[in-house]
DNA sequence: CCTCGGATCAGCT
DNA sequence: GCTGATCCGAGGA
């Protein structure tokens, strides 16, 4: 399902509504690319500009949701707009949840005003820089709290996708998606961290199909279909 | 209960 | 490029 209508998903200030994030979370996090998340805190506000995500899907092996709900997940089971939140290691990574049971991971963003906005490079120092704690777990972005998501500038951008990051399971499957030319952006990884070195398959090229959004034809997604599956 | 390993990151070779 | 930190959730016994 499309969105009908951009005006009924974005308020006049450009704040994206529920009905932005009920979609599934391929198309989502294409569209999330250039978007704004702020964070309001003790200390004011921090705003970031997403740069590079990625899709978690249903029937995905890779997806904490695979198996179904657990305490852990439930968030991801919640309405479109909420935030995942999960930790992993000593850090937490943040997920905007798309049509139920799919969501967004959140992998690296621009940071906004003073500081470096390399701080956002990578999904546990994006939670950092904003503040974002397991705590937020289940907050959501669509509705009255500390955040906000602005949609993106209408202005050329190039989005390029490939396999996502850090997982065994589905590793092929190209459903990361990041903006070309982004200090911000993870550095594309040659070897999946597997147990054979020499077991490089496909030279590390995937097809990567560039697509242009442009600032007024919204739904002109072309051809670019990889070789996905 | 116990074991396993991870949607990461910093730091080292 | 590779390893360890560090700890909790998930899943099996």
């Amino acid at each position: 399902m499309g969105i009908r209508s951009w005006t009924a998903a974005r308020s006049s200030e450009g704040r994206l509504r529920r009905a932005f994030f009920d979609r599934p979370a391929t198309g989502l996090a294409r569209a999330l690319l250039g978007a704004r998340l702020r964070v309001a805190g003790p200390n004011g506000a921090r705003t970031a500009r997403l740069v590079e995500v990625e899709a978690y899907l249903r029937g995905d092996p890779a997806s904490h949701a695979y198996r179904g709900r657990t305490r852990r997940n439930r968030s991801m089971f919640r309405s479109p707009g909420t935030l995942y939140v999960y930790r992993i290691h000593q850090v937490v990574c943040a997920n905007l949840v798309a049509r139920r049971g799919e969501a967004v991971l959140l992998r690296a963003a621009a940071i906004e005003g003073d500081g470096d906005p390399r701080e956002g490079r990578g999904p546990g120092r994006l939670c950092r820089a904003l503040g974002i704690t397991i705590a937020d777990d289940g907050a959501t972005v669509v509705g009255p709290g500390r955040f906000v998501v602005y949609g993106p500038a209408r202005s050329p951008r190039v989005v390029r996708r490939g396999p996502r990051i850090g997982i065994r399971r589905a590793a092929e499957r190209p459903l990361r998606f990041w903006l070309e030319g982004e200090p911000s952006v993870s550095r594309p990884r040659r070897t999946t961290a597997s147990a054979s070195p020499t077991r490089s398959r496909d030279g590390g090229r995937y097809p990567r199909s560039r697509t242009r959004s442009r600032p007024s034809s919204g739904g002109g997604r072309r051809g670019g279909r990889t070789a996905g599956r």
